[in-house]
DNA sequence: AAGAAGTCGTGATTTCCTTCACAATTTATC
DNA sequence: GATAAATTGTGAAGGAAATCACGACTTCTT
């Protein structure tokens, strides 16, 4: 599979449409075009066909998409046939609310343990998820290959040091903190103040027409 | 203010920025460079000068950027010297991880009440924050403009019209569902488990090399 | 005071992504 | 079975953002 050539914000958005055509599919519909697709993840509909074709040629002309075919294509290309398993560090408030998620039920992805250095919350589990003393992590982490990080920014270079050394090939932060890895590891920031405070910025300075008249 | 031409990416790195600013301020350092800016917070030095240029000429030749003057600068910029006000809807999981957060400690926001159509959870507070019933929504709401939406998928359309009518401007959106809203309204999508699976699905079909030998 | 080193601001270039627009093809209709 | 309608896949154009690269200026060193 040459699938190196595709554009990394085709890659993001192949979670989205997966979602949506298992929606479809458990209501029953067959066929969908780029079109409908386009109105319900407001992806601009050429954007979608764009996508889609860096997987060949998956839609008929004047007919659209299959979706059990466009959805078996999607789950092989995203890996939904096997679980991932994936560790989280720091279970507080946001760890927490992670764990009581579960990733199984649209994505194939587990969190299978958890870590933590407050002795109250090791020992315990929270949604069925064991937490283990971020001590012993190396000894429990065995083949996990991807970590959330939900600890405190001070702690966030630390373990990141631990789990680059221990084998870790990718890292969800939500610490304020900007890590440094080797190339070889990718890390994905979650930076919610941030976020939300971009948000308030473009309120601001970006106003927008209340009506566009055409 | 012509601030209606600085970049969309550039105005997203503005709040990472501000809060480094702040950092070094705190630890007592008075000049900082493109460079150093960079190994910090992880964004190519160019992309920074590239940043600041168009809010004039912040910095000096030789000499690099004043950290008082630049951090005052962006207060002003990000509106950070008055408090922006957030009404959050759904205190769940991921709702009251929130509210047990402090936004006001790096950004100056700040969530002022919650709503819940759970009857146990209204009239309580969490982290200071009273919990209102979603049916008085438009009753409390009163002039916020900003709201976080952490209720069920199933949910989100239905307060999103209620929202919109009662005249919202921006929305950061955690449910899966993709809502639609007038063309002059915001809304930020963060979808948890399509982040994680974009990340797993990086680390299977973009293989980085472990050593880079230059 | 002169030369070296450091650093900004920005024109030019490159990279990446989105959108337009239409020929090709299939499906639906009469 | 012919005509109309729908819809894909993609070349080409357009746009946004990142990066290169260097002149201009400042600061540091001796
Ligand atoms: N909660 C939010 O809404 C929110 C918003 C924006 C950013 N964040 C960021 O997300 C991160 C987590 O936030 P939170 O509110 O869940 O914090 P928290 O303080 O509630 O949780 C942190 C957890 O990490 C544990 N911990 C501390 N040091 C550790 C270590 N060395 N190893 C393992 N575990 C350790 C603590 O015991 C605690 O359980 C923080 O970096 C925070 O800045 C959170
Ligand atoms: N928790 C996670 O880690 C996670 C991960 C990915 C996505 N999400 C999404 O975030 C959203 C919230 O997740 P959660 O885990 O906090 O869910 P949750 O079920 O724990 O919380 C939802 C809250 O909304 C309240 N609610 C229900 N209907 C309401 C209504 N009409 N008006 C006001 N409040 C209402 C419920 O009483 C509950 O308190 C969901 O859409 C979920 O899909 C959560």
């Amino acid at each position: 599979m040459d699938q190196n050539k595709i554009p990394q914000a085709t890659a993001k958005r192949l979670p989205l449409y997966y979602r949506f055509l298992n929606n479809l599919n458990h209501q029953g519909k067959t066929r969908v075009s780029s079109k409908e697709l386009s109105e319900a993840v407001k992806v601009d509909s050429a954007t979608i066909r764009r996508d889609f074709s860096y997987f060949g040629a998956l839609g008929k002309k004047g007919y659209g998409y299959n979706v059990e075919y466009l959805l078996g294509f999607f789950r092989k290309t995203l890996d939904q046939d096997e679980v991932t398993d994936v560790a989280l560090i720091g279970v507080g408030n946001l760890g927490t609310a992670f764990l009581h998620y579960n990733f199984m039920k649209n994505n194939n992805i587990k969190i299978q343990m958890a870590f933590d250095a407050d002795e109250n919350k090791v020992g315990s589990s929270i949604g069925g998820v064991p937490i283990y003393h971020i001590n012993d992590m190396e000894k429990k982490l065995n083949g996990i290959k991807v970590a959330i990080l939900t600890i405190p920014a001070s702690e966030a270079d630390g373990i990141t040091d631990r789990l680059v050394e221990h084998g870790i090939k990718g890292i969800l932060n939500f610490t304020p903190a900007r890590i440094s890895v080797p190339e070889h590891i990718r890390v994905h920031h979650i930076d919610l103040a941030v976020e939300l405070q971009a948000l308030v910025y473009f309120l601001k300075h970006y106003p927008l027409v209340p009506e566009v008249i055409e």
